[in-house]
DNA sequence: GGGGAGAGATGCCGC
DNA sequence: GCGGCATTTCTCCCC
Protein backbone atom coordinates (compact mmCIF):
# COMPACT_ATOMS: atom_id res chain seq x y z
CA UNK A 1 0.00 0.00 0.00
CA UNK A 2 0.89 3.67 -0.28
CA UNK A 3 1.56 5.70 2.83
CA UNK A 4 0.01 9.16 2.86
CA UNK A 5 2.59 11.54 4.33
CA UNK A 6 -0.09 14.10 5.19
CA UNK A 7 -2.09 11.48 7.12
CA UNK A 8 1.05 10.45 8.99
CA UNK A 9 1.82 14.04 9.96
CA UNK A 10 -1.80 14.58 10.93
CA UNK A 11 -1.64 11.58 13.27
CA UNK A 12 1.57 12.91 14.82
CA UNK A 13 -0.05 16.29 15.39
CA UNK A 14 -3.04 14.72 17.11
CA UNK A 15 -0.83 12.65 19.42
CA UNK A 16 -2.42 9.52 18.04
CA UNK A 17 -0.74 6.14 18.42
CA UNK A 18 0.67 5.16 15.04
CA UNK A 19 1.17 1.54 14.00
CA UNK A 20 3.03 0.93 10.79
CA UNK A 21 3.94 -2.50 9.48
CA UNK A 22 6.56 -2.46 6.78
CA UNK A 23 9.81 -3.76 5.39
CA UNK A 24 12.64 -1.46 6.32
CA UNK A 25 16.33 -0.93 7.00
CA UNK A 26 17.45 0.95 10.11
CA UNK A 27 20.42 3.11 11.08
CA UNK A 28 20.76 4.29 14.67
CA UNK A 29 23.28 6.66 16.21
CA UNK A 30 23.32 7.81 19.82
CA UNK A 31 24.57 6.14 22.95
CA UNK A 32 25.77 3.42 20.57
CA UNK A 33 25.56 2.82 16.83
CA UNK A 34 23.61 0.15 15.02
CA UNK A 35 22.58 -1.06 11.62
CA UNK A 36 19.79 -3.48 10.82
CA UNK A 37 19.34 -4.82 7.31
CA UNK A 38 16.01 -5.18 5.56
CA UNK A 39 13.19 -7.22 7.08
CA UNK A 40 9.55 -7.14 8.15
CA UNK A 41 8.84 -5.00 11.21
CA UNK A 42 6.17 -3.29 13.22
CA UNK A 43 6.82 0.34 14.00
CA UNK A 44 4.88 1.98 16.82
CA UNK A 45 4.95 5.69 17.61
CA UNK A 46 3.14 6.41 20.84
CA UNK A 47 1.25 9.51 21.99
CA UNK A 48 4.33 10.68 23.92
CA UNK A 49 6.48 10.24 20.78
CA UNK A 50 8.20 7.10 21.97
CA UNK A 51 9.27 4.90 19.03
CA UNK A 52 9.35 1.12 19.16
CA UNK A 53 10.45 -1.17 16.34
CA UNK A 54 9.63 -4.85 16.72
CA UNK A 55 10.70 -7.87 14.74
CA UNK A 56 8.21 -10.76 14.39
CA UNK A 57 9.76 -12.54 17.39
CA UNK A 58 11.30 -11.64 20.73
CA UNK A 59 10.26 -9.59 23.76
CA UNK A 60 12.34 -6.49 23.26
CA UNK A 61 12.19 -3.89 20.50
CA UNK A 62 15.14 -4.30 18.15
CA UNK A 63 15.45 -0.51 17.90
CA UNK A 64 13.74 2.31 19.74
CA UNK A 65 13.75 6.01 20.52
CA UNK A 66 12.77 7.64 23.76
CA UNK A 67 9.87 9.90 24.68
CA UNK A 68 9.80 13.29 22.99
CA UNK A 69 11.46 12.27 19.73
CA UNK A 70 10.73 14.30 16.56
CA UNK A 71 9.75 12.64 13.29
CA UNK A 72 10.02 13.64 9.66
CA UNK A 73 8.64 11.38 6.95
CA UNK A 74 9.67 12.10 3.39
CA UNK A 75 9.84 10.50 -0.02
CA UNK A 76 13.20 10.76 -1.72
CA UNK A 77 13.56 9.34 -5.22
CA UNK A 78 10.53 7.16 -4.62
CA UNK A 79 11.80 5.80 -1.31
CA UNK A 80 10.17 6.52 2.02
CA UNK A 81 12.49 7.70 4.77
CA UNK A 82 11.45 8.26 8.37
CA UNK A 83 13.98 10.42 10.18
CA UNK A 84 13.83 10.44 13.93
CA UNK A 85 15.77 12.78 16.17
CA UNK A 86 15.98 13.45 19.87
CA UNK A 87 18.23 16.49 20.04
CA UNK A 88 18.59 16.77 23.87
CA UNK A 89 19.65 13.12 24.07
CA UNK A 90 21.73 13.28 20.87
CA UNK A 91 19.94 10.21 19.55
CA UNK A 92 19.15 9.82 15.86
CA UNK A 93 17.56 7.20 13.67
CA UNK A 94 16.91 6.79 9.97
CA UNK A 95 14.35 4.24 8.82
CA UNK A 96 14.42 3.42 5.13
CA UNK A 97 11.06 1.92 4.23
CA UNK A 98 10.93 -0.23 1.12
CA UNK A 99 7.37 -1.51 1.41
CA UNK A 100 4.42 -0.47 3.58
CA UNK A 101 2.11 -3.32 4.62
CA UNK A 102 -0.31 -1.37 6.78
CA UNK A 103 -0.76 1.97 8.50
CA UNK A 104 -3.04 2.70 11.38
CA UNK A 105 -3.62 5.62 13.73
CA UNK A 106 -5.44 5.21 17.01
CA UNK A 107 -6.72 7.78 19.46
CA UNK A 108 -6.48 6.05 22.82
CA UNK A 109 -6.84 6.98 26.45
CA UNK A 110 -5.42 5.10 29.41
CA UNK A 111 -5.04 6.64 32.82
CA UNK A 112 -4.94 3.30 34.69
CA UNK A 113 -1.94 2.59 36.89
CA UNK A 114 -0.75 -0.96 37.44
CA UNK A 115 -0.94 -2.56 40.87
CA UNK A 116 1.89 -5.01 41.40
CA UNK A 117 2.62 -7.27 44.34
CA UNK A 118 5.66 -9.44 44.99
CA UNK A 119 8.46 -6.90 44.72
CA UNK A 120 11.54 -6.64 46.87
CA UNK A 121 9.86 -3.76 48.70
CA UNK A 122 6.95 -6.08 49.56
CA UNK A 123 9.50 -8.57 50.94
CA UNK A 124 11.12 -5.99 53.20
CA UNK A 125 7.67 -4.84 54.37
CA UNK A 126 6.80 -8.44 55.20
CA UNK A 127 9.99 -8.94 57.21
CA UNK A 128 9.51 -5.61 58.96
CA UNK A 129 6.00 -6.68 59.99
CA UNK A 130 7.03 -10.21 60.91
CA UNK A 131 10.65 -10.09 62.14
CA UNK A 132 10.53 -13.70 63.39
CA UNK A 133 10.91 -14.67 59.71
CA UNK A 134 14.59 -13.79 60.21
CA UNK A 135 15.04 -15.24 63.69
CA UNK A 136 13.57 -15.05 67.22
CA UNK A 137 14.34 -11.77 68.91
CA UNK A 138 15.11 -9.79 65.75
CA UNK A 139 14.03 -6.17 66.17
CA UNK A 140 13.80 -4.19 62.91
CA UNK A 141 14.53 -0.48 63.13
CA UNK A 142 13.77 0.70 59.63
CA UNK A 143 13.19 -0.42 56.08
CA UNK A 144 14.23 1.05 52.76
CA UNK A 145 16.57 3.36 54.62
CA UNK A 146 17.87 5.96 52.17
CA UNK A 147 20.79 7.25 54.19
CA UNK A 148 24.36 8.03 53.46
CA UNK A 149 25.22 4.46 54.48
CA UNK A 150 23.37 3.23 51.41
CA UNK A 151 19.84 2.04 50.70
CA UNK A 152 19.38 -0.72 53.20
CA UNK A 153 16.34 -2.96 52.79
CA UNK A 154 15.92 -3.89 56.46
CA UNK A 155 18.07 -2.75 59.33
CA UNK A 156 17.76 -3.81 62.99
CA UNK A 157 19.17 -5.46 66.11
CA UNK A 158 19.34 -9.14 66.98
CA UNK A 159 18.54 -10.54 70.44
CA UNK A 160 22.11 -9.73 71.57
CA UNK A 161 21.77 -6.13 70.31
CA UNK A 162 24.17 -6.72 67.46
CA UNK A 163 23.36 -4.60 64.39
CA UNK A 164 21.94 -6.58 61.45
CA UNK A 165 21.77 -5.52 57.79
CA UNK A 166 19.38 -7.50 55.59
CA UNK A 167 19.45 -7.44 51.81
CA UNK A 168 16.30 -8.83 50.17
CA UNK A 169 16.18 -10.35 46.70
CA UNK A 170 12.92 -11.42 45.08
CA UNK A 171 14.71 -13.94 42.86
CA UNK A 172 17.81 -16.13 43.15
CA UNK A 173 20.49 -14.21 45.05
CA UNK A 174 23.69 -13.82 43.04
CA UNK A 175 27.24 -12.59 43.61
CA UNK A 176 26.16 -8.99 43.17
CA UNK A 177 23.81 -9.33 46.15
CA UNK A 178 26.79 -10.25 48.36
CA UNK A 179 28.77 -7.32 46.91
CA UNK A 180 25.97 -5.01 47.94
CA UNK A 181 25.62 -6.47 51.43
CA UNK A 182 29.37 -6.29 51.91
CA UNK A 183 29.43 -2.63 50.90
CA UNK A 184 26.60 -1.72 53.30
CA UNK A 185 28.06 -3.66 56.23
CA UNK A 186 31.47 -2.10 55.69
CA UNK A 187 30.05 1.44 55.53
CA UNK A 188 28.00 0.93 58.69
CA UNK A 189 30.98 -0.46 60.58
CA UNK A 190 33.02 2.59 59.54
CA UNK A 191 30.34 5.15 60.34
CA UNK A 192 29.28 3.66 63.66
CA UNK A 193 32.73 2.53 64.67
CA UNK A 194 31.55 -1.05 65.16
CA UNK A 195 33.60 -4.23 64.89
CA UNK A 196 30.70 -6.65 64.57
CA UNK A 197 27.77 -6.09 62.21
CA UNK A 198 25.83 -9.07 60.88
CA UNK A 199 24.82 -9.33 57.22
CA UNK A 200 21.93 -11.47 56.00
CA UNK A 201 20.60 -12.17 52.52
CA UNK A 202 16.89 -13.00 52.38
CA UNK A 203 15.90 -14.62 49.07
CA UNK A 204 13.89 -17.59 47.79
CA UNK A 205 17.01 -19.16 46.27
CA UNK A 206 20.77 -18.67 46.23
CA UNK A 207 23.36 -19.98 43.78
CA UNK A 208 26.10 -22.26 45.15
CA UNK A 209 28.94 -19.82 44.39
CA UNK A 210 26.99 -17.04 46.02
CA UNK A 211 26.38 -19.08 49.17
CA UNK A 212 30.11 -19.84 49.30
CA UNK A 213 31.07 -16.18 48.96
CA UNK A 214 28.44 -15.26 51.55
CA UNK A 215 29.92 -17.70 54.08
CA UNK A 216 33.49 -16.66 53.23
CA UNK A 217 32.50 -13.16 54.30
CA UNK A 218 30.85 -14.36 57.50
CA UNK A 219 27.34 -13.54 56.28
CA UNK A 220 24.15 -15.60 56.50
CA UNK A 221 21.31 -16.76 54.27
CA UNK A 222 17.58 -16.98 55.02
CA UNK A 223 15.30 -18.73 52.53
CA UNK A 224 12.34 -16.33 52.25
CA UNK A 225 9.99 -15.79 49.30
CA UNK A 226 8.30 -12.52 48.35
CA UNK A 227 4.61 -12.31 49.29
CA UNK A 228 1.89 -12.49 46.64
CA UNK A 229 -1.27 -11.11 48.14
CA UNK A 230 -3.13 -10.96 44.87
CA UNK A 231 -2.51 -14.65 44.30
CA UNK A 232 -4.26 -15.44 47.54
CA UNK A 233 -7.06 -13.08 46.52
CA UNK A 234 -7.42 -14.73 43.14
CA UNK A 235 -7.61 -18.23 44.53
CA UNK A 236 -11.26 -17.55 45.38
CA UNK A 237 -12.01 -16.50 41.81
CA UNK A 238 -12.60 -18.47 38.69
CA UNK A 239 -10.35 -16.48 36.40
CA UNK A 240 -6.75 -17.13 37.32
CA UNK A 241 -7.53 -19.89 39.78
CA UNK A 242 -8.45 -22.25 36.97
CA UNK A 243 -4.84 -22.57 35.93
CA UNK A 244 -3.62 -23.58 39.32
CA UNK A 245 -5.62 -26.79 39.62
CA UNK B 1 -15.90 -3.64 15.86
CA UNK B 2 -16.52 -7.32 16.39
CA UNK B 3 -13.62 -9.72 16.80
CA UNK B 4 -13.96 -12.98 14.92
CA UNK B 5 -12.69 -15.74 17.22
CA UNK B 6 -12.13 -18.09 14.29
CA UNK B 7 -9.99 -15.48 12.52
CA UNK B 8 -7.97 -14.96 15.69
CA UNK B 9 -7.34 -18.69 16.08
CA UNK B 10 -6.48 -18.96 12.41
CA UNK B 11 -3.87 -16.22 12.80
CA UNK B 12 -2.39 -18.00 15.83
CA UNK B 13 -2.18 -21.24 13.88
CA UNK B 14 -0.36 -19.57 11.00
CA UNK B 15 2.18 -17.96 13.35
CA UNK B 16 1.09 -14.57 12.10
CA UNK B 17 1.81 -11.42 14.07
CA UNK B 18 -1.44 -10.25 15.66
CA UNK B 19 -2.12 -6.63 16.52
CA UNK B 20 -5.22 -5.88 18.52
CA UNK B 21 -6.18 -2.45 19.79
CA UNK B 22 -8.83 -2.49 22.47
CA UNK B 23 -10.03 -1.38 25.87
CA UNK B 24 -9.28 -4.04 28.45
CA UNK B 25 -8.58 -4.98 32.05
CA UNK B 26 -5.65 -7.24 32.90
CA UNK B 27 -4.87 -9.77 35.62
CA UNK B 28 -1.41 -11.33 35.78
CA UNK B 29 -0.09 -14.06 38.03
CA UNK B 30 3.38 -15.60 37.89
CA UNK B 31 6.70 -14.37 39.22
CA UNK B 32 4.62 -11.58 40.73
CA UNK B 33 0.95 -10.58 40.65
CA UNK B 34 -0.58 -7.55 38.99
CA UNK B 35 -3.87 -5.92 38.18
CA UNK B 36 -4.47 -3.17 35.64
CA UNK B 37 -7.85 -1.44 35.41
CA UNK B 38 -9.61 -0.59 32.18
CA UNK B 39 -7.95 1.55 29.52
CA UNK B 40 -6.95 1.70 25.87
CA UNK B 41 -4.12 -0.63 24.87
CA UNK B 42 -2.32 -2.25 21.99
CA UNK B 43 -1.89 -5.99 22.26
CA UNK B 44 0.72 -7.69 20.10
CA UNK B 45 1.14 -11.43 19.81
CA UNK B 46 4.26 -12.29 17.86
CA UNK B 47 5.06 -15.29 15.65
CA UNK B 48 6.92 -16.93 18.56
CA UNK B 49 3.87 -16.41 20.82
CA UNK B 50 5.39 -13.58 22.79
CA UNK B 51 2.69 -11.23 24.13
CA UNK B 52 3.20 -7.49 24.58
CA UNK B 53 0.63 -5.06 25.97
CA UNK B 54 1.36 -1.38 25.49
CA UNK B 55 -0.31 1.69 26.90
CA UNK B 56 -0.41 4.85 24.71
CA UNK B 57 2.77 6.16 26.35
CA UNK B 58 6.04 4.80 27.70
CA UNK B 59 8.81 2.56 26.40
CA UNK B 60 8.05 -0.65 28.22
CA UNK B 61 5.07 -2.96 27.85
CA UNK B 62 2.81 -2.62 30.89
CA UNK B 63 2.21 -6.38 30.83
CA UNK B 64 3.72 -9.19 28.80
CA UNK B 65 4.11 -12.92 28.44
CA UNK B 66 7.18 -14.73 27.24
CA UNK B 67 7.85 -16.77 24.12
CA UNK B 68 5.82 -19.96 23.79
CA UNK B 69 2.70 -18.80 25.61
CA UNK B 70 -0.65 -20.43 24.78
CA UNK B 71 -3.75 -18.40 24.04
CA UNK B 72 -7.47 -19.04 24.30
CA UNK B 73 -9.97 -16.41 23.21
CA UNK B 74 -13.56 -16.89 24.25
CA UNK B 75 -16.79 -14.99 24.64
CA UNK B 76 -18.45 -15.41 28.02
CA UNK B 77 -21.80 -13.70 28.60
CA UNK B 78 -21.05 -11.30 25.77
CA UNK B 79 -17.59 -10.39 27.07
CA UNK B 80 -14.36 -11.26 25.32
CA UNK B 81 -11.71 -12.93 27.45
CA UNK B 82 -8.20 -13.74 26.27
CA UNK B 83 -6.59 -16.29 28.54
CA UNK B 84 -2.84 -16.66 28.31
CA UNK B 85 -0.80 -19.38 29.95
CA UNK B 86 2.81 -20.43 30.01
CA UNK B 87 2.73 -23.68 31.95
CA UNK B 88 6.50 -24.34 32.19
CA UNK B 89 7.08 -20.85 33.60
CA UNK B 90 3.90 -20.93 35.73
CA UNK B 91 2.85 -17.60 34.26
CA UNK B 92 -0.79 -16.77 33.59
CA UNK B 93 -2.74 -13.79 32.32
CA UNK B 94 -6.39 -12.96 31.81
CA UNK B 95 -7.31 -10.07 29.53
CA UNK B 96 -10.92 -8.90 29.77
CA UNK B 97 -11.71 -7.01 26.58
CA UNK B 98 -14.60 -4.56 26.73
CA UNK B 99 -14.22 -2.99 23.30
CA UNK B 100 -12.23 -3.94 20.23
CA UNK B 101 -10.95 -1.01 18.17
CA UNK B 102 -9.02 -2.91 15.53
CA UNK B 103 -7.64 -6.34 14.71
CA UNK B 104 -4.89 -7.12 12.29
CA UNK B 105 -2.85 -10.15 11.36
CA UNK B 106 0.43 -9.90 9.51
CA UNK B 107 2.60 -12.54 7.94
CA UNK B 108 6.11 -11.17 8.27
CA UNK B 109 9.63 -12.40 7.72
CA UNK B 110 12.76 -10.97 9.25
CA UNK B 111 16.02 -12.85 9.40
CA UNK B 112 18.20 -9.76 9.77
CA UNK B 113 20.50 -9.55 12.76
CA UNK B 114 21.41 -6.21 14.25
CA UNK B 115 24.97 -4.94 14.14
CA UNK B 116 25.78 -2.84 17.16
CA UNK B 117 28.95 -0.95 17.99
CA UNK B 118 29.87 0.80 21.20
CA UNK B 119 29.36 -2.01 23.70
CA UNK B 120 31.51 -2.83 26.67
CA UNK B 121 32.95 -5.70 24.66
CA UNK B 122 34.01 -3.22 21.96
CA UNK B 123 35.72 -1.17 24.65
CA UNK B 124 37.72 -4.13 25.94
CA UNK B 125 38.64 -5.05 22.37
CA UNK B 126 39.84 -1.51 21.79
CA UNK B 127 42.01 -1.55 24.92
CA UNK B 128 43.35 -4.99 24.06
CA UNK B 129 44.38 -3.71 20.63
CA UNK B 130 45.73 -0.40 21.95
CA UNK B 131 47.06 -1.01 25.48
CA UNK B 132 48.69 2.44 25.66
CA UNK B 133 45.18 3.77 26.28
CA UNK B 134 45.68 2.49 29.82
CA UNK B 135 49.31 3.49 30.26
CA UNK B 136 52.74 3.07 28.65
CA UNK B 137 54.08 -0.44 29.04
CA UNK B 138 50.75 -2.11 29.75
CA UNK B 139 50.73 -5.65 28.31
CA UNK B 140 47.25 -7.23 28.04
CA UNK B 141 47.08 -11.01 28.42
CA UNK B 142 43.46 -11.72 27.68
CA UNK B 143 40.03 -10.16 27.36
CA UNK B 144 36.59 -11.35 28.38
CA UNK B 145 38.21 -14.02 30.51
CA UNK B 146 35.44 -16.37 31.65
CA UNK B 147 37.02 -18.05 34.64
CA UNK B 148 35.68 -19.08 37.97
CA UNK B 149 37.12 -15.87 39.44
CA UNK B 150 34.57 -13.95 37.42
CA UNK B 151 34.42 -12.54 33.92
CA UNK B 152 37.30 -10.13 33.66
CA UNK B 153 37.12 -7.58 30.84
CA UNK B 154 40.89 -7.04 30.39
CA UNK B 155 43.67 -8.68 32.31
CA UNK B 156 47.40 -8.01 31.96
CA UNK B 157 50.74 -6.84 33.38
CA UNK B 158 52.03 -3.32 33.85
CA UNK B 159 55.59 -2.23 33.05
CA UNK B 160 56.71 -3.49 36.48
CA UNK B 161 55.07 -6.88 35.85
CA UNK B 162 52.36 -6.24 38.41
CA UNK B 163 49.06 -7.91 37.53
CA UNK B 164 46.31 -5.49 36.42
CA UNK B 165 42.57 -6.14 36.29
CA UNK B 166 40.52 -3.72 34.20
CA UNK B 167 36.76 -3.38 34.40
CA UNK B 168 35.19 -1.51 31.45
CA UNK B 169 31.92 0.41 31.61
CA UNK B 170 30.36 1.98 28.52
CA UNK B 171 28.46 4.51 30.64
CA UNK B 172 29.10 6.34 33.91
CA UNK B 173 30.84 3.97 36.32
CA UNK B 174 28.87 3.47 39.54
CA UNK B 175 29.40 1.82 42.92
CA UNK B 176 28.54 -1.60 41.51
CA UNK B 177 31.46 -1.33 39.11
CA UNK B 178 33.83 -0.94 42.07
CA UNK B 179 32.12 -3.89 43.82
CA UNK B 180 32.83 -6.00 40.76
CA UNK B 181 36.45 -4.88 40.44
CA UNK B 182 37.00 -5.49 44.14
CA UNK B 183 35.61 -9.01 43.88
CA UNK B 184 37.84 -9.87 40.91
CA UNK B 185 41.00 -8.41 42.45
CA UNK B 186 40.37 -10.21 45.74
CA UNK B 187 39.79 -13.57 44.04
CA UNK B 188 42.90 -13.22 41.90
CA UNK B 189 45.05 -12.33 44.88
CA UNK B 190 43.76 -15.43 46.68
CA UNK B 191 44.17 -17.79 43.76
CA UNK B 192 47.60 -16.56 42.67
CA UNK B 193 48.86 -15.90 46.18
CA UNK B 194 49.70 -12.30 45.31
CA UNK B 195 49.83 -9.33 47.66
CA UNK B 196 49.68 -6.61 45.02
CA UNK B 197 47.19 -6.63 42.14
CA UNK B 198 46.14 -3.34 40.55
CA UNK B 199 42.51 -2.60 39.72
CA UNK B 200 41.45 -0.07 37.08
CA UNK B 201 38.03 1.13 35.96
CA UNK B 202 37.88 2.33 32.36
CA UNK B 203 34.76 4.40 31.65
CA UNK B 204 33.76 7.68 29.99
CA UNK B 205 32.48 9.08 33.31
CA UNK B 206 32.51 8.19 36.99
CA UNK B 207 30.27 9.49 39.77
CA UNK B 208 31.95 11.33 42.67
CA UNK B 209 31.02 8.73 45.31
CA UNK B 210 32.28 6.00 43.03
CA UNK B 211 35.61 7.74 42.51
CA UNK B 212 35.92 8.11 46.28
CA UNK B 213 35.20 4.42 46.90
CA UNK B 214 37.61 3.51 44.10
CA UNK B 215 40.42 5.51 45.70
CA UNK B 216 39.57 4.20 49.19
CA UNK B 217 40.23 0.73 47.83
CA UNK B 218 43.48 1.74 46.17
CA UNK B 219 42.12 1.40 42.65
CA UNK B 220 42.46 3.73 39.67
CA UNK B 221 40.30 5.41 37.04
CA UNK B 222 40.96 5.91 33.33
CA UNK B 223 38.64 8.14 31.32
CA UNK B 224 37.99 6.10 28.17
CA UNK B 225 34.95 6.12 25.89
CA UNK B 226 33.60 3.17 23.95
CA UNK B 227 34.42 3.22 20.23
CA UNK B 228 31.75 4.06 17.66
CA UNK B 229 33.02 2.91 14.31
CA UNK B 230 29.70 3.28 12.58
CA UNK B 231 29.47 6.93 13.58
CA UNK B 232 32.74 7.60 11.86
CA UNK B 233 31.45 5.69 8.83
CA UNK B 234 28.23 7.67 8.77
CA UNK B 235 29.92 11.05 8.89
CA UNK B 236 30.65 10.71 5.20
CA UNK B 237 27.00 10.03 4.41
CA UNK B 238 24.05 12.33 4.08
CA UNK B 239 21.67 10.30 6.20
CA UNK B 240 22.69 10.50 9.82
CA UNK B 241 25.31 13.15 9.28
CA UNK B 242 22.66 15.80 8.66
CA UNK B 243 21.72 15.84 12.30
CA UNK B 244 25.21 16.48 13.51
CA UNK B 245 25.75 19.81 11.81
C1' DG C 1 19.10 16.33 36.67
C1' DG C 2 22.32 13.06 38.83
C1' DG C 3 22.91 9.20 41.89
C1' DG C 4 21.67 4.74 43.47
C1' DA C 5 19.10 0.46 43.13
C1' DG C 6 15.15 -2.67 41.58
C1' DA C 7 12.96 -5.19 37.56
C1' DG C 8 7.43 -10.01 36.49
C1' DA C 9 13.87 -7.06 34.00
C1' DT C 10 15.70 -9.42 28.90
C1' DG C 11 19.39 -11.33 26.21
C1' DC C 12 23.86 -13.40 25.57
C1' DC C 13 27.26 -16.66 26.26
C1' DG C 14 29.57 -20.40 28.57
C1' DC C 15 29.52 -24.62 31.15
C1' DG D 1 19.20 -26.00 32.16
C1' DC D 2 21.83 -22.57 35.56
C1' DG D 3 25.32 -18.95 36.36
C1' DG D 4 27.23 -14.66 35.76
C1' DC D 5 26.81 -10.26 33.55
C1' DA D 6 25.84 -6.40 29.99
C1' DT D 7 21.97 -3.52 28.43
C1' DT D 8 21.08 2.31 23.31
C1' DT D 9 18.85 -1.35 29.74
C1' DC D 10 14.12 1.31 31.83
C1' DT D 11 11.83 2.99 35.84
C1' DC D 12 11.38 4.80 40.33
C1' DC D 13 12.75 7.47 44.25
C1' DC D 14 15.36 10.77 46.55
C1' DC D 15 18.62 14.43 46.90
Amino acid sequence: MELDIAAFNDALGKNAVIILSCSCEIHYSGRAESFLGSGGRIIVIKADKTLLIHQPAGSNPINYMKEGTSYSLSRNEGKLVLRCSNIPLKEYMDIFISKVHSFQQLQMEDSAKIQLVGSERDMSDMIYGNPALIEPGFKPLSREEHTKYGFIDVFGYDKNNVLVVIECKRYTADLKAVDQLQRYVKKIKELKGLVKVRGIIAAPEISPNTLQMLKDNGFEYRKISPPKYLERFNKGQKSLGDYES
